[in-house]
DNA sequence: ACGAAAAGGTTGACATATCCACCTGTTTTG
DNA sequence: CAAAACAGGTGGATATGTCAACCTTTTCGT
């Protein structure tokens, strides 16, 4: 995944570091990212940022760019500069939003929507593969857990020293 | 974090993207990683890569060049110059390997070794604080999931379409 | 012992992500 | 209503992560 196969450190267990949560968590993170740019790679040359906006919008749900943006969890900045490539790319076509100036509508062209129809299916085969590797337990508190280290991380709260300043 | 308080997508329940793992964990990963920047920031210039290389190499455990990198999670490339920024900054030095001339050991300087105690503590503390979030269970099988969802991401086999070539 | 293959490291290129300053449009408030 | 506060978007700078080409050293097969 990420070089050749180095028997990367999720996979030795029986030290300390096998217990460093946000470490594993970002090392499975980066795994996901490479098997998701893999399976984009076997279908076109859509990025994954790319792909993560098409999907949100494929959606439906809302074509403004703002719920388009938080939807898929992207920074307003990387946001710009991915819809700017995918229009270049001729994935999307903007339209002014009546109801907020400041905002614009996406609008997915031919060409994004019949890759939308071939990787769909793809990531939700993955997707289920994953949540196959899981026990039924397993995938019943994996979300909350989620969820829970989520709300955990957005703080530092917990660090009262008074030494602060360094 | 990211920005200001946007409202992420991991507080939005509700609608299909919930449900989305790899985007949870994703999304979870740079939550994580920007509150540890967050702690860093706080007590000096150490970046995130390089404090991963300092903790590694704290450890003691082994000083040679690729058994800390494989340990950190970093891919070589990335190892080679954060190794880098972390000797012009005074962080370690590096000396010959006698067994292997390929590779290098790395020894920690004084000021890692206050970096490191001043830090390592509070990163314990927020490791607490991270597992504090979770129920008794969920600590029980939040590591084995992470591992499972692991290995479930080193392959793409469980796609075998034949119209693999688009 | 020899050459091929593998492992380790470096570098450059690029992809992804974050931060910040700035500008524009919108909402709030006096 | 006008000024201030705020939300949205853009672009530059930088941090982080990945990939591939290349070189050196080590290991392995014969």
């Amino acid at each position: 995944m990420t070089d050749d196969s180095e028997e990367c450190a999720l996979d030795r267990d029986g030290f300390d570091l096998a217990l460093l949560l946000p470490f594993q968590i970002t090392q499975l993170s980066a795994k996901l990212a490479a098997q998701a740019r893999a399976i984009l790679v076997r279908h076109g040359s859509l990025t994954l940022p790319q792909w993560r906006i098409i999907r949100v919008v494929a959606m439906g749900l809302n074509d403004r760019s703002t719920a388009i943006r938080k939807s898929a969890g992207i920074d307003k900045s990387q946001f710009s500069k991915t819809v700017n490539a995918l229009i270049a790319d001729g994935y999307i076509t903007t339209a002014p939003c009546e109801i907020d100036q400041r905002q614009f509508r996406i609008v997915l062209t031919d060409k994004a929507l019949t890759a939308h129809a071939v990787l769909a299916p793809e990531l939700a085969a993955r997707q289920a593969h994953l949540l196959a590797a899981l026990t039924p337990e397993q995938r019943e508190m994996i979300f909350p857990a989620i969820h829970a280290l989520a709300r955990a991380a957005e703080t530092i709260e917990f660090l009262n020293n008074p030494e602060t300043k360094d």
